[in-house]
This record gives C-alpha cells, sequence and structure tokens, in this order.
DNA sequence: GTGTTGGCGGACAGCCGACAA
DNA sequence: TTGTCGGCTGTCCGCCAACAC
C-alpha cells in the first residue's frame, strides 16, 4: 500500500500546501495507473478479440470514418444519431490520419477488450512523420490456443469444467499418470493479470480432464453463463493465459449515465473536425466485439477494395462475420455524408437467417473470389492464408451436391478456415459463413481481377 | 415475453420485409423501455439522492454551466479536459435556458440514480414558452423515511440486518406482539419496481427488531457493503420502498469504453454550443451524487446570489456537503471562460480535515446569514425550514464554550438541520457541516442584507 | 438499544463414477 | 469423447440467544 499511487496521495495530504506541480505528477501518475496497471498480453487481447480483429500498426496510414464511428456508440448506448447533430462541413466523410498510439484495454468488470488509438489527421502521404517502430511485430493471434463454449454442466455449481482431451494435451503441462489419479495445479493469469489456480484432474469411467477445485470462484468472478466461450493460450514464455468471449447476445455496456448519446455523437464529429482543421491528433476507442464495422481501416486495404475489385449491381460475393450479430438497422444520413464510401453498398443476403445483418456493407468487408486471389496479404492475420482455403475451396464448389457454392468457417482453435460442412460439433457457437460464386465465375472474376491489377499498378496506385 | 417488445421484435423478425415505419416505431419503444421500464418513484428518488439535491421545476428558467457540466465528465472519467478541446467563441460561460423536461433514471447495476434534462436555450425571460405543469408538484423530500449505515454484521453472510427501534416502529407495518416470536412478511419495492420480502421478527435477549430470511439476497444483489447504507420511506400510498446510498469512497462508474475523455468534453461544449446558435434543445444527465457540484441552476437562485449577497475579500461563509466528498483540483481555465462566476470565489476551509475539498466555491453555493435570513426559501426542500434552525442557532452561537461558530448537522432521519454536537452517535456517517460567522457578524451582515435587498427591489430585480 | 460472537442445524457447493449420446 | 445425472460429504449460510458496550 506504502508504495502504491494511492498511498502516496494519501501520506501527501497532511502536508497542505504542495506545490501544484507535485500534485500534476501524481495525479497523471494516477491517471496511467487507473486506465491499465500493467500492460495488456498482446496475444491474449487478440486472442479474445478473434482471428478476424486486427489493429493498425503503429506509424501506419489509415482512413477514419466518422459515421462508423457514430455506429460503433449508436451500438452501446442503444441510441442512434438524431437530427439534432450539427453540421461539420469540413469534416469529410472519410479522414486521412497517421495512427500514433495503440494501446490494448480491457474492462475491470466484464473483461470486454477493446483498444484506444491516437489519429493524427494527415493530407496526403507525403504529410507523415516516420514513427520508429520499437521492434513492434504486427499483431499475431497466438498458435497454442483452444477456445471452448461453456455447456450447463461448465457453469453450474454441481461441479467442473471438462476440458476437451486434444485442447488439455496441446496446450496444459503433462499430467504423471503414474500417479492415481494423474493431477496438477494449473496457474494461469488473465487479461487483468490476475492469477487463478485450478486443480486439473484426470479422472472417471471413461477418463477425461476435468478442471475441479479453482474452476468455480473463476466462473463466479467473471459471471460466466452457459454460452460463453472460455479460451487457453500459451504465451511466448509457454506461459498459461486464460481468456473470454461473452455470447453475442449479451449487451455489452448499459448506457452511460454520464453523457447523452447526442452528445456523444456530437463530441465524436466535433473531436475529429477540430483534430482535423488544426493538425492536432485525436483520441478514440474501438471495441472490436461490440463494433459491427471496423472504422479505422488501413490504406491499402481501402485502395485494395476501390481500385481493386469491380464492383456491379447483381454481382455475388462473400463476407466474414460471427453469427448472431446483433445487427440493426442504422442511420445512414446520405445528405450529411454526400458520396460517402462507408456501407456505399446495398445488399442482399442469401439464407433466410440473415434478415437481421446488415443491409449495407463498404467495399472493403467484402470478399470477392479476385480479392482473395490476388490479394491473399488480406487475410495474413490468420495462421494459413486464406489463399490456401481457396485452392482446396476450388475442388469443392465443383461438388456435384451443391448449388454451386459452400459455407466456410472459421475453425477458432486451428485458427484456419474451414469448407463444408462443421467438421466439430463443438465450434458451431463461433463459426462464421462466406458465400462463394459459381466456379464459372470465379473463374472469369480472377481474369479480370489480374486485368484490374494490371490496370491499378499501371496508373501508379501503390498497392 | 410475447408481450414485451423483444418479444414483437423477435417475432417480427421472419417477417421480412416489415415496412420502415414499423420498425421505427418498435426501436423507438425499445429505447423507451430499455431507459427505464416503469417511472422512478419520485420520492424514493429523492430520498436516495438526499435532502440537499433538488432538481428545477418543468417549464423554470436555469443557468446551464458547460464548465460544471465538464467536471462531472472529469469526475467520472476521472481525466480532465485538456488542451486539445477546440473554443467555441458563441458559447457562453452560462447558457440560460428554460427547462423542457426532467426524468428520473437509476442505474440497472449499481442503483446510482441520476436525472436527464431537455435544456432549451432561450435570450431572455420574454422568451419562454409557458409548459403546462400537469399538476407536478415540487420535488419533495418523503416524510416516513429512516437510513441506516450498514455495520459489518449487517452485511455479514453470518446473519441479518438489526432495524433500529423507532425505524421499525415508524415505518413497518405494527407487529402482533401476543405472537411468540412477533413476526411478519415485509414486501418491499426498490428503485427498479423489483419486489424484496424480508422476514421482519422480534426477538433475542434483550428484545430487538431484526430483518432475516431474504436480507441476504438482497445485500448479494445490491453488493453491499458495510459502510454502505439502506433507506426505507413510505411513500404516498404508503408502500413501503427500500433504496441505496453507497458509501462515497465506492467510485461511481469506472471510465467507460465507448468515448475518450477528450471526446465527451468536447460533446458537451458542442452539443450546448449548437443548441444555443440554433435555438434547439439539448439533452444533458446529471448525477447528484458523483457531481461535485450543481451545474444546472435555477435562475432565482442565482439572482439572489449575485445579487442579493454582498461577498467581500475575508468574509465568512457556510456551506453544506456531505462528508468524506473527493473534491479534486480541476481545471478553471480563465483563458477559456472569462468573467464566468462558476467557481469564481478562491475560498479557504477553517478545518484541516477539509484540505481535500474544494477550493473554489460558485457564490450560489454558500450560506451567508444575510442570504439565511432574507431568503429562508433557499432551504424550502428541507422539511422544517432553515430558518428554524437559524433562530435556535442564534442561541447557541453565544454559548461561551465556542469560538463564536457551530458545527450544523442534517439529521437524515427527521431530515432537519441539527445544531451542535451530534445528538446521535448513529447519524455521524451521514452528517454535513456548516460554518457560520460570529454572533456580531451575523447581526452585522444580517442589517447589510436587508440594505441589499431593498436596493435590489429597488433597482426591479425580481427575487 | 444494538453490534458482535459462539452454537448449531440444514442447505447446497463441489467431488466422484455411472451412463448415454 | 464428453454432457448430465444421482450419490455422497464437508463447508458455510443463516437463525438463535448470550453478552458486551
Amino acid at each position: 500500500m506504502g508504495t502504491t499511487v494511492e498511498g502516496k496521495i494519501k501520506t501527501l495530504q497532511p502536508q497542505q500546501p504542495s506545490t501544484l506541480l507535485e500534485e500534476m505528477k501524481l495525479l497523471k501518475e494516477m491517471q496511467e495507473q487507473s486506465g491499465s496497471r500493467k500492460s495488456i498480453n498482446s496475444e491474449l487481447w487478440h486472442a479474445c478479440a478473434g482471428p478476424l480483429v486486427s489493429l493498425p500498426q503503429l506509424g501506419s496510414l489509415v482512413y477514419y470514418f466518422p459515421q462508423g464511428h457514430s455506429e460503433q456508440v449508436a451500438v452501446s448506448t442503444r441510441r442512434s444519431a438524431t437530427s439534432q447533430i450539427p453540421n461539420y462541413p469540413n469534416l469529410p466523410s472519410q479522414l486521412m490520419c497517421q495512427v500514433h498510439n495503440v494501446t490494448l484495454h480491457a474492462d475491470k468488470e466484464t473483461d470486454e477488450i477493446y483498444a484506444q488509438m491516437s489519429l493524427q489527421p494527415v493530407t496526403s502521404e507525403k504529410d507523415v512523420f516516420p514513427v520508429p517502430d520499437f521492434g513492434l511485430k504486427p499483431s499475431k493471434h497466438p498458435s497454442e490456443f483452444f477456445c471452448k463454449t461453456l455447456t450447463a454442466s461448465d457453469t453450474s455449481t454441481h461441479g467442473g469444467f471438462s476440458v476437451p482431451r486434444r485442447a488439455a494435451e496441446k496446450l496444459f503441462p503433462p499430467l504423471d499418470y503414474t500417479m492415481q489419479p494423474p493431477t496438477q495445479e494449473l496457474v494461469v493469469r488473465d487479461l487483468h493479470d490476475n492469477t487463478w489456480t485450478f486443480r486439473h484432474i484426470y479422472r472417471g469411467q471413461p477418463k477425461r480432464h476435468l478442471l475441479t477445485t479453482g474452476w468455480s470462484l473463476f466462473v463466479g468472478a467473471k459471471r460466466l453463463k452457459a454460452g460463453d466461450s472460455v479460451l487457453f493460450i500459451r504465451d511466448e514464455k509457454s506461459q498459461l493465459l486464460v481468456g473470454v468471449r461473452r455470447a453475442n447476445r449479451q449487451q455489452a455496456t448499459l448506457p452511460s449515465s454520464v453523457l447523452s448519446a447526442d452528445s456523444m455523437h456530437i463530441g465524436i464529429l466535433a473531436a475529429a473536425a477540430h483534430a482535423a482543421a488544426n493538425r492536432s491528433s485525436f483520441t478514440i476507442f474501438y471495441n472490436p466485439r461490440a463494433c459491427p464495422s471496423e472504422f479505422v481501416v488501413p490504406l491499402a486495404k481501402y485502395r485494395k477494395a476501390i481500385y481493386g475489385t469491380r464492383i456491379s449491381v447483381g454481382m455475388r460475393f462473400g463476407m466474414m462475420f460471427e453469427t448472431e450479430e446483433s445487427g440493426k438497422r442504422r442511420d445512414l444520413d446520405p445528405l450529411r455524408w454526400p458520396g460517402s464510401k462507408w456501407r456505399n453498398l446495398q445488399v442482399e443476403w442469401d439464407e433466410p437467417g440473415c434478415v437481421d445483418k446488415q443491409n449495407r456493407v463498404s467495399p472493403w468487408e467484402i470478399e470477392t473470389p479476385e480479392s482473395l486471389f490476388i490479394f491473399p496479404s488480406l487475410t495474413s492475420g490468420l495462421k494459413r492464408p486464406f489463399l490456401e482455403c481457396m485452392f482446396g475451396l476450388e475442388g469443392l464448389l465443383n461438388d456435384p451436391r451443391g448449388s454451386g457454392w459452400k459455407l466456410v468457417y472459421v475453425d477458432y482453435e486451428n485458427d484456419v478456415l474451414l469448407v463444408g460442412d462443421d467438421p466439430w460439433e463443438e465450434f458451431v457457437g463461433c463459426v462464421r459463413c462466406i458465400r462463394i460464386l459459381s466456379p464459372a465465375e470465379v473463374q472469369q472474376m480472377s481474369e479480370e481481377g489480374m486485368k484490374l491489377l494490371n490496370s491499378a499498378t499501371a496508373h501508379g496506385i501503390n498497392i
């Protein structure tokens, strides 16, 4: 207690007056600590975020979309922007920025992950101030990973947690099977660097891996319910870490009582407009799991979508998303944002179960076969490149059973995309699907895409 | 489930497409419900807020202080406004508004009370649109009321709640003392209209009133700790209601991950500036228990303070506050707000324990003897007028023991101000104190105040 | 008059293999 | 291979009066 900042503040109080400078130093220190005492483990953060989430590199260029930022606020406050929002004529629908700071966070109460970014508006790429990367690696997803959706038995007070066999064998330290029964103590850390101790035992008839003592404490503290997921990873130091993914139905944060939704929407626009006009940076929060769409888009990704893909009425495409996404109709306000590319594509979904999804998407959210074949780096966040899946997919597309396209799933355990029927029941809870064109169309568009690529490079567009 | 809005939305989903109009109607209905399903009981809300909190009347005129609003955000985000905030040259430090809407709320998780107000900027009093009051009474504090700070025993899992004798006799239905032991079932409702059932028993040696079965559920659900307070009231329909006041140490809401603090501060200023320029209304939240100072000040109160009180360097005054207030130094930014009356008085506290309190206050926050004698309506929110206390105080001020002034306490149980040493140990936890001038000064300033009042009315100021 | 403690009975948290999908 | 169940046991929740201040 004596060495904490709170302690210092407390002991300072009787010495009145302290200099303003001292007080400010302490306040700053306290503020930094209150956000997150220790820096968040990046691998665990990304494991919780899921393989489809990636963050822009420090120093890289992005487009910031105020509309998308506003959507994020609309989702968490459950209040869309009203007509009471002033116009900011000098704020474009997309603002080119350099990323000056990215910090990872997790909510103390819910473990919900989010990122804070500082964005510096720039007029052109020449405007970019070189930022040393301090040897920072691109955000990568952990290879030693498993994720399980909790059953009623896992969360009941009646017992412990049933560990899938392959998960226990891949991640946990090997048990001494000469013991009767084989038992060990697992010590794992969460996003807040809290330690949790679980008794890991291999018993029962038939034998299975279980977490018993300590498990119910964890379930209670994290308020886990059946349907939520837990995930374990081993990080670079091969330390065991544990994370949580809430079921989608659980709305993230309730409407805050701090600021009216209108003021929040206004705050977003005014902050961006002011930063753009003054060449100063502004700060945003990005909640990947609450946010309907990424609103800070890497420049490269944007250009590939806009210049590298020919989009025409009636064409079919694929899009990655998690199941049970709670997309709602949102205000696009074409008068406020003339010519905006944010959700400028009106789309129609094939599957009847998809009626609650967005019926408008942005060009960089969709996947056409040409973009997949030509630009495999789009999916570089995944352990095995998307391209590899596409090769496998080609054969399946000729499957005489199908109508010419197939569903593609994300296997969270191995962090790869899978084609066809879901091979493991256990992963149904966290599946994403993509619609693909017919084989003939694939062939045709691949050729067209290649032409577009040549055309783009000929025009000096640096993809 | 079938009659809830969620149910309607769910059953609507398969019927694709529904008209946009229908969807919007349902969304609006859902939004209204998500805020608060039933309207909050006003008496209970005010009981939780405490006797010093009052809200402006519907249709009345107020001054809105953007600085104060910003302070509220600074407290709940633990981030003060930085220099990255744009200037709004057309936004004055105080904005005259008509109150168009006041709704009471309580946080679903913490029961923290707050109010939402819609403010319509006006240029002068003649600009005011008459608002029917729908027979709304001014916010009054309940007369049948008691409040107890929870002990370690009250919150432990080892037992129940020990009810102070007078409280049980005044509020609870009378027990049948022929029973052995006398027992009854109490059914009470909280701010969210949830019902709680407590077994009320009179037993033990010596006999005392206890709440047993059902109590621990309540403590667990509300996450009460020793030091927090519970309060019971009987409303107009003599229904028993229960409320909660958290100990001050528990910070209200953690910094939200939705919006950066900077954007919030900007949002406040931009929303008010836009409303003022466009003659449109804007919406704010007011958290009386988190907020360091009221930032929506009734016009009458403001004028009494500014025109009715002569303030001079070195004068002494009183001020009401709750103990253990966690005031911190805040950014006043005289450059941004030239001539602002928000916290324009630099003050010094007598008691050494007060070092952490504000060292700047606004004129309408302080109580001088003249304001108390001349404008007793200032304290009309209290059951017995402040004036009555002042008469009692006069005698005590001559108490030869003292240094010429006395502490004045708020007795939460009887909702009155008390003078001198705290008469009941039990209320020490929720005491507020006032410093008063010496008897000679009281006499002198009272005469001066009378002159000021005459002068003010002579100048046509309508107090 | 009420906060805390020790005593005690019963509810349920939590460990186990059986069994079935 | 693993989700759920019935059986069993130990812990601690929660009701009680005694006692202290």
